[in-house]
DNA sequence: CCTATAGCCTGACGGC
DNA sequence: TGCCGTCAGGCTATAG
């Protein structure tokens, strides 16, 4: 599920619930999605301490202790936060169990536990340290700076996009809407692409990543002309009706339309 | 520099 | 119903 969409809704999520609660306790239920840090460790860290604020970089969450560190929440593929009070709504896949002195619990959810936890006290050290490229809805990551990422780079345009190094938030599915919207086939190369087709792929990933945001990254609530409704086995493009194709893009499955987005 | 592959984990789903 | 193969919105290590 988490791709930049997403965890921007997790963390608006969290803003409106799970901001300046005291922390009274914390569960574990599979230390496996545990980083770096120890049992122990995070609940000395959490415990009696409050969240204050909430950031994110791509696809990675951080929530600001009041005692100045972070807790980094890093959901793989099945994962969402999840605010509840009675524990009779405790999700299924809770992996950590964070209760609050208002009586509410927030639970990390992830079914296959692809995701990971961990404390930080430096959040520049940890963006650098992972060598993440800037996150793509940020400001200042503009036209110019798309380009400049893209100067150079051989290979194939979608794995160009979901290249966290390169640049931060895009997966799997949220690329191929991107490349369906600017009518350009995954497997073309980033060096054969003309000023115009970035300028169109530029575009469309702000356009289609607000969007989400705005729809809550809902794919019920999207626009009729997004294909990512219809990217499975079977489906149709929105837009001429024609089945859409799949094919391995650095080993994930890449699904377009023929008539939009050509053959290679 | 770039691609493909396997592995990490736990399912959901379709076919027989 | 059960078993089996395939696929799944991420990331990393490895080999070529």
């Amino acid at each position: 599920m988490p791709e930049l969409p997403d965890v921007e809704v997790f963390k608006r999520y969290l803003d409106s619930t799970s901001l300046h609660h005291r922390i009274t306790d914390v569960q574990i239920q599979s230390s496996q999605v545990l980083g770096d840090v120890s049992e122990q460790d995070l609940r000395a860290d959490l415990k009696g301490h409050e969240f204050e604020c909430t950031k994110r970089h791509g696809k990675y969450l951080f929530t600001g202790l009041d005692s100045g560190r972070w807790l980094v929440l890093h959901f793989g593929m099945t994962g969402n936060p999840k605010y509840f009070k009675d524990m009779d709504q405790e999700p299924q896949y809770d992996r950590l169990l964070f209760s609050f002195a208002n009586g509410y619990h927030l639970a990390y959810q992830s079914r296959r536990k692809l995701g990971e936890v961990a404390l930080l006290d430096d959040l520049q050290a940890f963006v650098e340290g992972k060598e993440l490229g800037p996150d793509v809805l940020d400001e200042s990551f503009d036209l110019q700076a798309f380009k400049k990422v893209l100067q150079g780079h051989r290979g194939m345009v979608k794995s160009a996009l979901m290249n966290q190094q390169l640049m931060a938030g895009i997966g799997n599915v949220y690329s191929d809407e991107i490349l369906f919207q600017a009518g350009i086939h995954p497997r073309t190369k980033v060096n054969q692409l003309d000023d115009e087709q970035l300028g169109e792929i530029f575009k469309g990933m702000k356009e289609v990543l607000n969007m989400a945001i705005d729809r809550q990254a809902d794919p019920q609530q999207f626009p009729d002309t997004y294909i990512i409704p219809h990217r499975h086995q079977g489906g149709t493009c929105p837009c001429c009706g024609a089945e859409v194709r799949r094919v391995k893009v650095s080993g994930r499955s890449a699904y377009y339309c023929p008539n939009r987005q050509g053959e290679p």
